[in-house]
DNA sequence: TCCGCTACCTACTCGCAGGTAAGACTACTG
DNA sequence: CAGTAGTCTTACCTGCGAGTAGGTAGCGGA
């Protein structure tokens, strides 16, 4: 799961202050996502790290900062993927598809950086949650514009951005409550996880007690979830 | 929010051990969800609850009891209210949609305590989470029933039941997230939050775009969302 | 009215972790 | 070979909060 550095002893060999960082920072993703914001210790962090704990004070500031150094970082990373990942010129479902590909690839990839940026983040106050709430919000927008860009909501005549913003929010946090599940069981590949959200939010329950499947546009037989992307 | 008390000065009024326990329960709910779990003191919990620091441990034991009990207690209340709300004899959709109202009406009318037992419980570790996820389980597996129960998934031959719990699963933590949503988003009335879930969970993006919606039989129009249960 | 029990308190101990002072080692530059 | 800038360390200070020792006050029973 995390790389076990071996035990540190003596002087760390030197290195240029911007490397330093990185695995400054890769080190504490490693230890908030497993022990949690107020768990993890200034001290556990510099062990993983490989340096002394001044080092970490002298680079990335406070244990506040730290931690948001990390959220931004890992948030960045993501809206990257999936920006990324999609493709502007399809049609919806087909974008929708291969946005939620790409979020759970980076997830799958991810598993640290994710439990960090969404788990960590939002169970800590103030600035934490804010700047995971600006991440989230960036990403109702995208699927927003999505669906209103797709067709038009008839029947809900003049709220219709506002419809359409409350319906990404709710497909965004099951997205976000899959990903959560699969990190405790992390068995199925992400192409598999990706469909099923993806027939649960385009076909709805109504059509899969039927028996109606979405399936991407001429690739498979409609029976078969797409195996996409591995874990 | 919560209820300020006024500063205790002098000795508290004698009570019997029961009241004081539930005092002492709602106090550390409402902090927890205030401040987080390692963030609240036993100090400020006795304070709020209107006792001194060694009743919370002659009574509840020590911090990680006492939070455990409050998940405990929370995770009971909401199970009980779901199961008080949903009506068995109907067909799957309305199940559905009368669960879903009771859920969001609990959560409405216990922000501080599904903070706790949700945001809260899921980002300590250990035993806190499998405490919650075995409520989440006994969600799971109500809506997995449900759907199994209601149709056959023609499409997946054998995995029709790890199929549908694996749904249930999207649409419990989808219905989890828009409850955290909700709590950064509260003005509007639970209703119309459950009628959002309710339509995108069971009708799908695909039937939505194209104007699509689910209704309760014969109560309304089929263009209105349903107000439903107010906040 | 005295006993004993339960509710309740003040006033501590003590370890842990965030944060820092002050200096040592390395490397480059002239 | 100085001088300087940047890297890195040991060893400490300090406050906060979990948990406790030991004692006081009200109440019910005999």
């Amino acid at each position: 799961m995390h790389a076990e550095q071996p035990v540190r002893t003596g002087r760390a060999k030197r290195l240029p202050r911007a490397v330093r960082e990185r695995q400054i920072l890769d080190a504490a993703v490693d230890v908030f996502s497993r022990l949690g914001f107020h768990a993890s210790s200034m001290d556990e962090i510099s062990e993983v790290a490989g340096i002394s704990k001044p080092m970490l004070y002298a680079y990335l500031g406070s244990k506040e900062e730290l931690f948001a150094t990390c959220i931004r970082r890992e948030a960045t990373r993501m809206m990257e993927a999936i920006a990324t990942g999609v493709e502007p010129d399809q049609p919806p479902d087909v974008q929708l598809w291969s946005g939620l590909r790409a979020f759970f690839g980076f997830v799958g990839g991810n598993r640290a950086g994710w439990q960090v940026l969404h788990r960590q983040a939002s169970s800590q106050g103030g600035p934490f949650a804010a700047e995971l709430a600006d991440m989230r919000g960036r990403a109702i927008s995208l699927v927003a514009a999505l669906l209103v860009h797709s067709s038009d909501f008839p029947n809900v005549p003049r709220a219709g951005d506002k419809e359409a913003e409350s319906l990404a929010a709710a497909l965004v946090g099951a997205g976000e409550s899959l990903a959560d599940w699969w990190l405790d069981n992390p068995e199925e590949p992400a192409g598999v996880v990706a469909a099923r959200l993806m027939n649960l939010v385009w076909m709805g329950f109504g059509d899969l007690v039927g028996g109606n499947v979405w399936h991407p546009p001429s690739r498979r037989a409609p029976d078969t979830p797409q195996p996409g992307a591995e874990s």
